[in-house]
DNA sequence: TCATTAAAATAGCGACCCCTATAAAATTGT
DNA sequence: ACAATTTTATAGGGGTCGCTATTTTAATGA
């Protein structure tokens, strides 16, 4: 009998290099070794177990970032370590290109506009946590009261964003990395140069 | 008889709304009010009509954009009407949101490289006009000789990207604007706050 | 050992996929 | 007006989609 997380990480895996829309069931039957009724027995169905892929993909890559940005790094320091992390997950040797959650079902049929939502809300919890800990540094006086960290949030996951983008085009760490850097210089405060 | 070029609009509109893979040749020839023989005799299979309708809508959009880029306006001043306008294009009422390009195919079925080949090779030309105006402007002397004009318009083409995404998750112009203009404030040179 | 339960495999449902051979209708030229 | 040509519509081929009823195999308990 298959495990269940194997057989949830193999299911990660097939969505994430080829999407939703494009991985049928036959493709995961095949890749976790079962037939048709073990799959809907197990899952329940394809969009079910697309939700539980997600899941457990997220419950494993998240806790690292949150304990990033939990910390008591100066937010700054906090946010480019984030970053970071994110764009070695996009840029994995002999994993998918990209992020399995960032750049998911943005263009779908009308019949999975239920799919589409869920990988809408996920983006959006994800920026609130972004959101939440720069919140944090207004309190403890890291940033100014007037800062508008909704807008920094928003920003600072167009980058995560553009980097999956990017990824799944071809880009590598090194440059995922430049682009961090850049970005980085949009934070409030004075600069050098 | 369909027009061709009132085919291409209509095929372009379905594309951008639902991508290529969940866009049928059913739902096409039936917006197009025309069978799948005639489908097939004006553009020869759906990929090439994808590519058609994609060639048609950046023939429409990228002129304007062209020119702002093209024009004597300062380069930060082109940079930034040049990205209010791609931000406008994400959230026009009665249309689909985000960008038909910046976050097509991204993840696709094997069978759909080809498809997905074309698109990112179109990010990328978008990606090499933002450098090529961010060269002149070297040359000029608007920015410094030793200025990262690659990374430059990889980063400005990440905004690009996470404007579309958040805007199909259903951002408001105004947010990406607010992005945009946050993005800005990474601009080489000096900063007053 | 044999009946009973549980697991796996097969076969196939109705619907849809991209695409095309063929038939019907409309247009044209004389 | 009638034949030749072009355009439109129908029908369907070969395949896959998500999903499930049924059968076969394997494991269990008395």
């Amino acid at each position: 009998m298959l495990d269940r997380d194997v057989g949830l990480d193999i299911a990660a895996r097939l969505f994430w290099e080829r999407g939703y829309e494009g991985t049928s069931t036959a493709d995961l039957t095949k890749a976790m070794g079962i037939n048709p009724p073990t799959l809907y027995s197990m899952f329940g169905s394809k969009e079910e177990l697309y939700r539980q892929a997600l899941d457990f993909s997220i419950a494993r890559e998240n806790s690292r970032r949150l304990e990033i940005l939990r910390s008591n790094l100066p937010v700054r320091e906090a946010l480019s370590l984030y970053l970071y992390d994110i764009a070695d997950g996009d840029t994995q040797p002999n994993k998918p290109r990209g992020c399995m959650v960032s750049t998911a079902v943005l263009q779908h049929a009308e019949e999975n506009a239920s799919v589409a939502r869920m990988t809408a809300a996920l983006r959006e919890a994800s920026i609130q946590t972004l959101k939440a800990r720069f919140d944090r540094a207004v309190e403890e006086g890291e940033l100014p009261a007037q800062a508008d960290t909704d807008t920094l949030a928003r920003f600072y996951g167009a980058i995560i964003q553009g980097m999956s983008a990017q990824a799944c085009d071809g880009a590598c760490n090194a440059r995922l990395k430049a682009l961090i850097d850049l970005a980085l210089t949009a934070w409030p405060g004075k600069r050098s140069t």
